[in-house]
DNA sequence: GCCGTTTTCGGCCCGACTGTTTTCAGTCG
């Protein structure tokens, strides 16, 4: 059998759904696309789901029934789904290349098509400048220009930003905001609020005496290259920084509400509005709602509807019969179900990290040197860091030897006895797994360390097997106390390289080593596998990786991934203090 | 097509804005 991926699947799933969707087949598309997003997310391989339990395993996939099963299965067996094919014969475009285009859905490609014979973006392109598109019943001058602005916009911007190259714009845009006379208050909701490890875009809600001058100054404002809606409630622009914003100013009575709502995930929000109506409420931006005995007029609320709760989100909660949940839990994985048991877990909080232990100096690839670094980590209230430099096998680092790491041992006793009571520096090292899972450091070596990590920088491209258990070698190493960014991907750049982490979690939990979260811009683990390991009982530590004192503000995207993961202070070892860290770890 | 404290049939989240069709469909989140 072929490798299939599951973002493959997921692919084809979600062109069934449009399909569908073109022809106005009612529900059917939405129960395609919830599944092509379910596989999406999954850490698993389908096809690995599918060869352990044949289609019985399949129909355990949130979503899936006997009918997308067996579509799964025909795909992952033959390579395509007959159903998608027929489809796709009935209506020849490539729906890939109109994915993104904003403003341009199901309906209307299948419009154009019919219309126009436009069976992809370049053909739509070259109909918009030629005038054409504006002659089809129902498109018009507008809409011809915004579909050109958005072909332009999706050929420039790859979509979507890192939570960590995102964050910062979207604090300045929060202050600004704040700024504007009248504002009462701002804040970012959607996927930045959840801590998503990429943004695709940045919904603001706000309360203001004056909606219309807000929504003047947000639509004008610098940074703006487009606007895509302006009314007196709900805005929408498109930022020079390649990311769309939407504006939404609300009641305060309904904040939170509306704050519930926008900050999702909309999977979360089904599930909450599904609660309310099983207690006769409803739920919208607006607030929570009893319902009984009242007609509805269409719109929104109606005057004979009573609100129940929407000042703040707690009290939504509260009134559904639920604990406050964490934005970062809302993905409708198990939360509310937690949450009705009360057995949520209480959340590392993001200034829980008493220490960092991943980080380069000028010994190696680093620019700083280990004072530098260690003062660094003091200024962010660090307590402890490891120096974890790389090994002679990266040579491109100048990676250590055993002599120079003996060298390096006489500086950070140097900047411990300067620095006392301070920061303590360890002796730490980001040591090689070569191609066999031995070691780059000699175990006399690595038996001398305060502690070391280990982790894979070659030899990406090994079949599963032997890359999981190369792995799994190295993690035998009595003296490999953590496995640094155990899946070796980086988030937009590289894909992880394939291995076993259920296996390695495993491992983990039978040789005493911790994982990592490297915060830096692999997230690497991801939050998927941060709740395995919770689940398994595996500690992990959450480090930044710094190559410069910088750099240790990548940890607050580290806690965020790992509170994603429904990690609690207990699951980290450094958010413990020093001793108790020490004592944990493996070589102890 | 999926799902179940409304359970094997009958529901399926809901509202804002735009463009263009003068009453609403399409898209988005």
């Amino acid at each position: 059998m072929k490798e299939v991926h599951n973002t493959d699947i997921a692919k084809i799933l979600h062109e069934i759904a449009l399909y569908l969707e073109m022809q106005s087949v009612p529900f059917k598309p939405r129960a395609y696309e919830k599944v092509a997003e379910v596989i999406e997310g999954l850490a698993e391989p389908v096809a690995d789901i599918y060869s352990r339990g044949g289609l019985a395993a399949l129909k355990d996939i949130p979503g899936v029934g006997a009918s997308i099963a067996e579509k799964i299965e025909e795909f992952l067996t033959k390579g395509k789904v007959a159903e998608h094919e027929a489809l796709k014969k009935k209506t020849p475009v490539d729906l890939e290349s109109f994915a993104g285009i904003e403003g341009v859905g199901p309906k209307s490609i299948l419009k154009l098509y019919r219309e126009l014979g436009i069976k992809n973006a370049g053909e739509l392109e070259k109909a918009a400048k030629a005038g054409k598109v504006r002659e089809v019943e129902g498109f018009g001058a507008k809409k011809e220009e915004g579909i050109l602005a958005g072909i332009e916009f999706m050929r420039r911007s790859a979509g979507r930003l890192l939570i960590s190259e995102a964050m910062p714009h979207v604090r300045a845009l929060e202050a600004r905001l704040r700024e504007v006379p009248g504002v009462e208050k701002v804040i970012v909701a959607g996927s930045a609020r959840r801590r998503k490890e990429t943004i695709g875009d940045i919904d603001i809600l706000a309360i203001a005496k004056e909606p219309a001058r807000l929504m003047e100054y947000f639509v004008g404002m610098k940074g703006v290259e487009r606007v895509h809606a302006h009314g007196p409630t709900k805005s929408s622009v498109r930022l020079s920084l390649g990311l769309d914003a939407d504006l939404r100013v609300v009641p305060a009575e309904s904040y939170g509400a509306a704050l519930n709502y926008f900050t999702g995930s909309k999977d979360h929000n089904v599930a909450l509005r599904q609660i309310a109506i099983k207690k006769g409420l409803k739920l919208n931006e607006y607030g929570l709602f009893e319902t009984r005995g009242t007609t509805r007029t269409g719109r929104g609320q109606t005057q004979k509807e009573k609100m129940v709760a929407g000042k703040t989100e707690e009290e939504v909660y509260k009134v559904l019969g639920l604990d406050y949940i964490e934005p970062e839990l809302r993905e409708n994985t198990g939360e509310i179900e937690a949450t009705l048991r009360h057995s949520l877990p209480e959340l590392i909080t993001y200034d829980a990290l008493q220490g960092d232990l991943q980080m380069h100096s000028n010994w190696t690839d680093g620019k700083f040197s280990i004072e530098e670094m260690a003062k660094g980590a003091a200024a962010r209230g660090l307590k402890y860091i490891a120096i974890t430099d790389h090994t002679k096998r990266l040579a491109m680092t100048h990676g250590l030897d055993e002599k120079r790491i003996q060298m390096q041992w006489k500086e950070i006793d140097a900047v411990n006895k300067k620095l006392k009571g301070t920061v303590a520096v360890l002796k730490g090292t980001e040591c090689d797994i070569l191609k066999d899972g031995t070691l780059d450091f000699p175990d006399e070596i690595l038996a001398k360390l305060d502690i070391a990590g280990v982790s894979v920088h070659s030899y990406f491209n090994l079949p599963r097997e032997a890359q999981t258990e190369r792995i799994v070698r190295a993690m035998r190493n009595p003296h490999a106390d953590i496995l640094f960014h155990p899946t070796g991907r980086i988030v937009g750049k590289r894909d992880p390289y394939d291995v076993d982490m259920e296996e390695l979690i495993r491992a983990a939990n039978k040789t005493g080593t911790c994982l990592e979260v490297d915060a830096f811009d692999r997230l690497d683990l991801k939050d998927e596998y941060v709740r395995k390991c919770v689940e398994a009982g595996v500690k992990f530590a959450i480090d930044s990786d710094a190559h410069a004192p910088a750099h240790f503000g990548y940890l607050e995207y580290g806690i965020a991934q790992a509170r994603r993961g429904w990690a609690a202070k207990e699951d980290v070892i450094n958010a413990w203090p020093l001793d108790e860290m020490l004592k944990f770890l493996k070589r102890n």
